[in-house]
DNA sequence: CGAGCATGTGACCAATGGTAACATGAGTCA
DNA sequence: TGACTCATGTTACCATTGGTCACATGCTCG
């Protein structure tokens, strides 16, 4: 008589793989790192850890699951944001980090492995690899028609795309890894980071244009 | 008769030590994680797994230890490079990503734990923690000179700080997870960094005060 | 020269990721 | 209904890893 099962039929029909991913998302978010065995989140799910390998080929396959599907989730969060926003290029271009943030927020484990994560294998990193870069067209496809606009100044875009991104990127890595503190005191992060991005982007937009041409 | 031993007494000096760190940090850019194992980084210096652990008491001791250095080391690049420069505030503010991106292309092995690794355990990243936050001190008191000297708008430093950190090790986060080909094709990488960190400082110099004033 | 201490060794341990052969149960089709 | 089958889970196993401990070795300094 196999001791305290979980409730019958709960797994065994495709729920194990989305509970192992948030389970693993849970203790990422929690340890701030990876740091998981695949042993316990097993265990979490009332299971042995070798059934685990039923669903993902290894522990590095998990990982890529969490960041594909962190992606395609962002790329989704935005594409709806955008869609009920209106036409105006600005706006759906502030709506880029504002949702990337939040998103942050909502689902931090994911974040960790999406943004720090190097992803050696690209056998079993394909799928994230194409999630992501679906979210960067968005990103890239925003700022064009904002340039179009004349909303944002001439110029190469990939700066304009590049200085966007790393203060995006940048403040939500410092505050994934909690080195926060150190520039901004015991404040309310989230807020602060929430203004600082939406200060440096106004502050391209009304930027010089020779500053973002090509030598 | 041991096989092979090192060259004798190029360890048992306090050698080791430093060869460990060295090797660790050749791993961890090679393969874009730290995923080296004691015990190959031990045979690589011709030495028992064991004997490291008269060096560092536990593997993420020795991680600590390469965070606590590099940044020790960047804050003294920072310091030199500052110091003859001259007084101009602007000028010693702009050497310091030029100076943090140059470190990070030295000792990419160094950069990836001091910006992408949770330090988790206060008690093995204290010291790490510290040197840190030399590093840090110095980009606020330059900023405040800036500030004072009318060269950067007034408002909340803590914003301005923000920024310039966020798009700084933003790109260098992008570039060591070796996201940029995303972003930006496949041309110099390290060129546009430098210069879209450029554009933005000098963005965020021209911008309007009230962008970085509190609500 | 001899003692002491830092450094390195060898044997050992529990836990981990991973594999393979076996078990079980839900759905399907005769 | 009953047999087949395939997905899912289990048991047992393996090599490797981080870590510890008692023991060896060899600088260094009194």
């Amino acid at each position: 008589m196999p001791a305290e099962r979980r409730k019958p039929a709960e797994y065994h029909h495709g729920n194990l793989r989305d509970a192992l991913m948030r389970f693993a998302m849970q203790r990422i978010a929690a340890r701030g790192a990876p740091d998981f065995t695949l042993r316990e989140l097993a265990a979490e799910a009332g299971v042995t850890h070798a059934a685990t390998y039923r669903h993902f080929a290894s522990r590095e396959a998990l990982l890529a699951a969490i960041a594909a599907w962190g992606y395609r989730e962002l790329h989704a969060r935005e594409a709806a944001a955008q869609a009920e926003q209106g036409a105006d290029p600005w706006a759906r271009l502030l709506l880029l980090p504002e949702t990337y943030l939040a998103f942050m927020l909502d689902a931090p484990g994911a974040f960790r492995i999406m943004l720090a994560h190097p992803w050696t294998d690209g056998e079993t990193w394909a799928d994230a690899h194409a999630a992501r870069a679906e979210s960067y067209a968005l990103l890239e496809e925003t700022v064009g028609a904002c340039q179009r606009a004349g909303v944002l100044p001439e110029g190469n875009p990939a700066r304009l795309i590049a200085a966007m991104l790393g203060v995006t990127h940048g403040l939500a890595s410092l505050w994934l890894n909690g080195q926060f503190g150190v520039v901004a005191g015991e404040g309310d992060a989230t807020a602060l980071i929430r203004e600082t991005v939406c200060a440096s982007f106004e502050a391209f937009r009304a930027s010089d244009p020779l500053l973002w041409r090509d030598a």
